[in-house]
DNA sequence: CGAGGTCTTGATGTAGCTCAATCCCTGTGG
DNA sequence: CCACAGGGATTGAGCTACATCAAGACCTCG
């Protein structure tokens, strides 16, 4: 167990998916951030295909790295990770997915998705067929520059992973990872509060041991760089996080 | 000086542009990797400004990082890097252009580029003019398939160079290096050779000091992992190279 | 021939990896 | 209700790979 947020979701519906009925896509609650965010009433008629919205516990996956690829996700809530199997058996984490984001776009492209999408926090996701997309791609300009902004939003997300996350010290790589996420999350109105992840994934992310990100994590809360509000929840004290991050 | 491939090039041309000449897409001789490869007859005439076709010397750069973006550019032959500058400084290297690849996509969804675009070998580049291709892109459905490989393309190499060059051992990232280029150089036969860029540019691509990759390529010559046919030129031996990159 | 740049190599300090023990938290079963 | 088991987090001790600082080699150009 990592993550006591909210109310417990149970062992079963950790590693499975749950239906939870048919997007109503016209209606969307996030539609501003969604991938159809710009379509017109008869884009809609295009859709021949089921787009069904999903719950995924912690730690289930939405896809596996070679799995063929038949649908794109579009996260409602929550949040999913993006992991490349390394050669030598370990992982890292390359990606974030969150709130608006898209999953799989690749399978747009090519067959096979990249990367395993695993949930880390409870998600609730639309899974969309890849022919539907494709065929809204093809007939319908409107969704070039939605497509397009994920696009580039992913090659920003990896690109500022490689220089802010994958680069100095393991400290100043901590520092940022706290500052990122506090700009990223929801509530980061005075001093931002963060939730974190567990030590084995945030070591994946930065490319460290997982020893050693404990053991910052425990030297900035000794040190006030961050205050942890409950487990695993921390405030941020963003001037000396940026003092940090800065080496 | 740094790379004494082909003929000198002159002081001047290696930090300035020289104009080619307007590109004739039409009969482009790398039409097939281009960026309009699949463009018909008719899609031509929605091109309203001219599409120029210039030579960049090693050293000068296509752009800057936070420049104003005007154009993309298409890679004809040569070699460029996208540099991403550090908040303390230094700088990484994200990915490698060459050719048939695209630089500054970024443009069709922001204002600014978001790297600078520098030439490590001699290269000829088309300009495309930012919004003829934003024009074409709403015109034609048949550049969006190219656009999204070419996002692909990007988002897959920066990927594989968070997982590739920058995790595990310098000996590791240095080896996975030699063989990714082995495989992306044109002349990859039996035993492939490459070119070599400045330690300080190897460095900056695998996230360590000069003198660690220095350190690593003398420790290849000396170990026979490579052989150095001519200055900064090796002949890949890729099975001990293979075993040196699983670690 | 001398100047400047890059590459190489050495000596030394240290950040982070490794291996391993302990602690802590939560869920489980008596 | 409490004791226990299991998984993650923390901490320690020792070692190694890499950064750092600095000197020298090599090459090209003026």
């Amino acid at each position: 167990m990592r993550r006591p947020t909210g109310e417990d979701t149970l062992r079963k519906s950790r590693i499975e998916a749950a239906w939870k009925g048919q997007a109503e896509c016209a209606g969307c609650t996030i539609r501003d951030l969604a991938l159809f965010a710009d379509l017109q009433e008869d884009d809609f008629d295009l859709i021949h295909l089921p787009i069904d919205e999903l719950e995924f516990g912690a730690g289930s996956t939405l896809y596996n790295a070679g799995d063929e690829g038949r649908a794109l996700f579009t996260v409602r809530s929550g949040l999913v990770k993006l992991v490349q199997y390394l050669p030598d058996g370990g992982q890292r984490i390359v990606r974030l997915l969150r709130r608006g984001d898209t999953a799989g776009l690749e399978v747009l492209v090519g067959e096979a998705y990249e990367h395993s999408a695993v949930v880390l926090r409870p998600a609730l996701v639309c899974r969309l067929p890849r022919e539907v997309v494709k065929r809204l791609s093809v007939e319908t300009p409107r969704l070039h520059t939605q497509l397009m902004k994920r696009w580039h939003a992913q090659v920003r997300q990896a690109d500022e992973w490689l220089t802010g996350l994958s680069t100095g010290s393991a400290r100043s790589r901590v520092a940022r990872l706290f500052l990122h996420l506090a700009e990223v999350e929801p509530a980061c109105t005075p001093e931002p509060e963060v939730e974190l992840f567990s030590r084995e994934d945030l070591g994946a992310m930065l490319g460290v041991t997982t020893e050693t990100a404990s053991r910052v994590v425990a030297d900035f809360k000794r040190s006030g760089l961050v205050t942890e509000v409950r487990s695993n929840r921390f405030r941020c004290h963003t001037e000396p996080l940026r003092e940090a991050a800065g080496e």
